[in-house]
DNA sequence: TGTACATCAGTGAACGCGCGTTCACTGATGTAC
DNA sequence: TGTACATCAGTGAACGCGCGTTCACTGATGTAC
């Protein structure tokens, strides 16, 4: 069963992309080893030849998440424009390949060390790029936090309040201006 | 081991509270039935006398502590006086006794809908009481979400980058002037 | 008020299940010649 | 370039553990008389 370096490499990457948009989609704890590398096209036994354990993955997954968000935070031309996008319907509906701030925050604070590391890095860099787009890194600072808990409190009611969530986005989305 | 009618009722009193503390300290499934009924002072096969499973007392939980979230809004002179104490470094270290909010979020979505209806009932008391002190319904969802938003960033970096933790807050108790 | 018995709150062992991790094995890849 | 063999990526069964839930049992409470 062996395999080419290069489809070795490949299946890391993709064990490593599916992780990321399942650990968003379902929760650190609300998937398994062998739901993630089933994803990516293989079996669990294979994980360890990849990563250490399942929290060393979680790490890896969450800086990848965070990179990309930040890289998507840089394509737009300020905050404003990216908070729009943000603060949408789409985001609030694919978690999976959205912000992890906003999908794993509140969990973030029970995972180890290694986990919360990768976290700190990836959120220092997002406000850094958020701060190129807001002015001051106080403004910066306050923007975000305003969109990671408007889809936080969106997210938790949505289904069961679809209104409150609409509701909650669209304040957002105009907040400087309250 | 029969116990008084009396005592029957704290017992269920004490599991429903320690219950809402520790699944804000530890997250829904990082406590077990075990854990919340050897903290209520009894052994977890009484449980089922009280509540019909995990799910129902995390509803019940929900809404008690969603609930105290919103009296302690009632107390303050208006929203932002309750912003200065929420965006606090003791708020930070104690989220067994915090907002809901923050220490559960991003986990609600994923919930059942019994314990998301909870959490959107309890969240629409929590803004109808903003309301009152923030003039009108959109600065309170807006103020509310960066609160939680910050809240939720604070508590992930707190211990690895706890500069960032302060710097959030900080940004946050003085938003609406920026 | 006192007594006898039925009720039932809480106990702790046990069950079933899922999950992270390990490991012997397979067979294709990579390499030494 | 071709061949033989060592390497090792991935497979799938198995292990150990924790957790939600069930259940037979205990003994104190509540109640009928």
């Amino acid at each position: 069963m062996r395999v080419t370096r290069e489809r070795r490499a490949e299946n890391r990457q993709r064990i490593l992309a599916e992780a990321s948009r399942l650990f968003r989609e379902k929760g650190v704890q609300g998937v398994g080893v062998a739901e993630i590398t089933q994803a990516a096209g293989m079996t669990h036994g294979g994980f360890y030849g990849h990563f250490a354990s399942k929290e060393i993955l979680l790490a890896e997954a969450i800086a990848y998440a965070l990179t990309g968000a930040a890289e998507q935070l840089a394509v737009a031309a300020d905050i404003e424009e990216y908070a729009q996008g943000y603060a949408s319907e789409r985001h609030l509906q694919t978690p999976g390949s959205g912000c992890p701030m906003a999908a794993l925050g509140s969990e973030m604070s029970r995972q180890p060390t290694e986990v919360r590391e990768a976290f700190a890095r990836g959120v220092r860099e997002f406000i850094v790029a958020a701060t190129a787009g807001a002015g001051t890194r106080e403004a910066a600072l306050t923007r975000v936090s305003g969109l990671v808990g408007a889809m936080v409190l969106a997210r938790a009611v949505k289904g069961v309040d679809d209104d409150l969530a609409a509701e909650v986005l669209s304040a957002i989305r105009t907040a400087p201006r309250s």
